[in-house]
RNA sequence: GCCGGGGUGGCCGAGCGGUUCAGGCGGCGGGCUGCAGACUCGCUGAACAUGGGUUCAAAUCCCAUCCCCGGCUCCA
């Protein structure tokens, strides 16, 4: 089966086929830290985790490179309101960026790459694009003129005399043309900056991303990955700014995700509405928020909301039951006809969910397949008391393993209990004669002892003669 | 003005020319349970914004209309 992506440069599906077989090279635009990522962020990282995942899972060697923006503008601003270097205001939000993706189970970058320590290779991209005739210098600052490169708005499908017209544009009397954009920028006072060539600045923002793609990532790389808001002007430019250097493609396979709205509308600053993934970890737990995520595809638009939360919750909930319980039926050692076809149809739900997954990574319907495998375990278990021991291992490695490529930890994200043995001790003491009162058929007090501790988040459940027993977080 | 994405059952959300119109949530009923939960089976809901058209066949293609949302400016 092949794999499709939708191609933002042609807009269409395509196969999928690597630069170099069996390799996929990917750069993913990072945040700029200046503050929390927020949930919008998070939804592009966990998208693109899942691609990277997946991708290994079919048998690529995947090198992910995701970069770090720390100086720009809004660095600058940030900083000086707080009163504090760029550098420390960058070192805090990258800190609490990286903790917030391996909260969310998004594994590390091959490679992080920080714009500051870039400053070198970005002043010799722009040397080599003005040796070129693509740049051209005006009191210290350097900007690409986009007239010479006359590809200029295939990724976006903007063109060059249309955003002239655009009446939002700055005018800076400094550029050639209105659009025009910033290779360099001179420092102005109480900015930070680096020598150059043309004196004290720093880099524009679109340079550090392609200076730095290409030098982990080689000159054409494979996908590159972003919200669609980063198509203009930062993808443009970085198309602009790569090609016009290389006379090379820059990038195979652009994919772009939806936009994450919250209650219907879309996060900005004036309506106050920025739910950053600390903010939405304090309703719900990281996994939860991981797979509500991908609850839809990822070039739909998503709503966060709390319903969709709890439903998520619900969902996974489903999922990570059915496989505890396969996980709890006792083995056998010989195989019956019952292992055989649960088997085949679990072998069949898995090529479903690879299906979706080729079909430009449709996670919503790759999910179903999973709630069908769940349906499935829990049917055998209803009519199994035992399960052959390679069969159940086979079953469970299946189940594990597409969960993993949703990025879904199953053994490590068990529900949180109390490890304390006291309180477990009197719990289990209450448990018993709680049971003892049920063979008596006192049933009043039986369920009063239940529900009270069911107003305690403590969750009995029956299952015969046992009884088991979950702290219900408080959170949904 | 220039580019682009959408409108699917109570809700979420796949499908994008053709078997019974995914899947989940919710609701109803049965099974299992002392009850509840979990699980399971069945049902649910005349679903495809509207009006035309193309076709043997359209939610899926075309045209028009209405309505949402976004990019063109820092933004995932």
């Amino acid at each position: 089966m092949v794999l499709k992506v939708f191609n933002t440069l042609g807009r269409k599906k395509e196969e999928f086929i690597p630069v170099n077989p069996g390799e996929v090279r990917i750069y993913v635009c990072g945040p700029t830290v200046y503050d929390y990522i927020h949930i919008g962020n998070a939804r592009a990282f966990v998208v693109a985790d899942v691609v990277r995942r997946y991708l290994r899972y079919k048998g690529f060697k995947v090198k992910y490179v995701s970069n770090i923006t720390d100086i720009d503008d809004k660095i600058i601003n940030r900083a000086r309101e707080l009163g504090i270097s760029t550098q420390e205001l960058a070192e805090t939000y990258s800190n609490a960026y990286l903790e917030d993706i391996a909260k969310l189970n998004i594994e590390r970058p091959d490679v992080m790459p920080r714009a500051t320590q870039h400053i070198p290779e970005m002043i010799e991209a722009i040397e080599r694009l003005i040796e070129k005739g693509y740049a051209y210098v005006v009191d210290g600052d350097v900007y690409f003129d986009i007239s010479k490169f006359k590809d200029y708005g295939k990724l976006s499908g903007n063109r060059a005399e249309a955003l002239e017209m655009g009446a939002r544009i700055e005018v800076n009397p400094k550029k050639k043309n209105p659009a025009d954009f910033a290779l360099w920028k001179s420092r102005k006072p109480g900015e930070p900056g680096w020598h150059s060539p043309w004196g004290k600045g720093r880099p524009g923002w679109h340079i550090e991303c392609s200076t730095m793609a290409q030098k982990y990532l080689g000159e054409t790389i494979d996908i590159h990955m972003g919200g669609k808001d980063l198509i203009f002007p930062h993808h443009e430019n970085e198309i602009a700014q790569a090609e016009a250097l290389t006379g090379k493609p820059f990038v195979k396979y652009w994919l772009h995700n939806e936009w994450l709205t919250v209650e219907g509308e879309k996060m900005s600053k004036s309506l106050g509405n920025f739910v950053t993934v600390r903010d939405a970890l304090k309703i719900c737990s990281p996994v939860v928020l991981r797979f509500f995520l991908i609850s839809a595809h990822y070039r739909s638009p998503l709503d966060f909301n709390r319903a969709a939360l709890k439903t998520a919750e619900r969902n996974l909930e489903r999922l990570v039951r059915a496989l505890e319980r396969l996980n709890s039926i006792p083995e056998r050692e010989d195989r019956t006809v019952e292992d055989e076809k649960l088997i085949l149809k679990v072998e069949a739900e898995k090529r479903k969910f690879e299906e979706a997954m080729d079909d430009d990574f449709n996670t919503p319907l790759a999910i179903s397949a999973l709630f069908s495998m769940a349906r499935l375990i829990n049917s055998y278990a209803d009519e199994n008391k035992t399960i052959e021991r390679t069969a159940k291992l086979r079953v469970l490695k299946v189940f594990v393993d597409l969960l993993g490529v949703l990025g879904v930890k199953w053994a490590a994200d068990k529900r949180e209990t109390r490890t304390d043995e006291l309180f477990k001790g009197v719990l289990e003491l209450l448990i018993d004669v709680r049971n003892e009162l049920r063979r008596m058929k006192k049933w009043e007090i039986a369920d009063h002892i239940r529900d009270e501790l069911r107003k305690m988040g403590i969750i009995l459940e029956d299952a015969g003669k046992e009884t088991k027993w979950t702290i219900k977080r408080e959170d949904a």
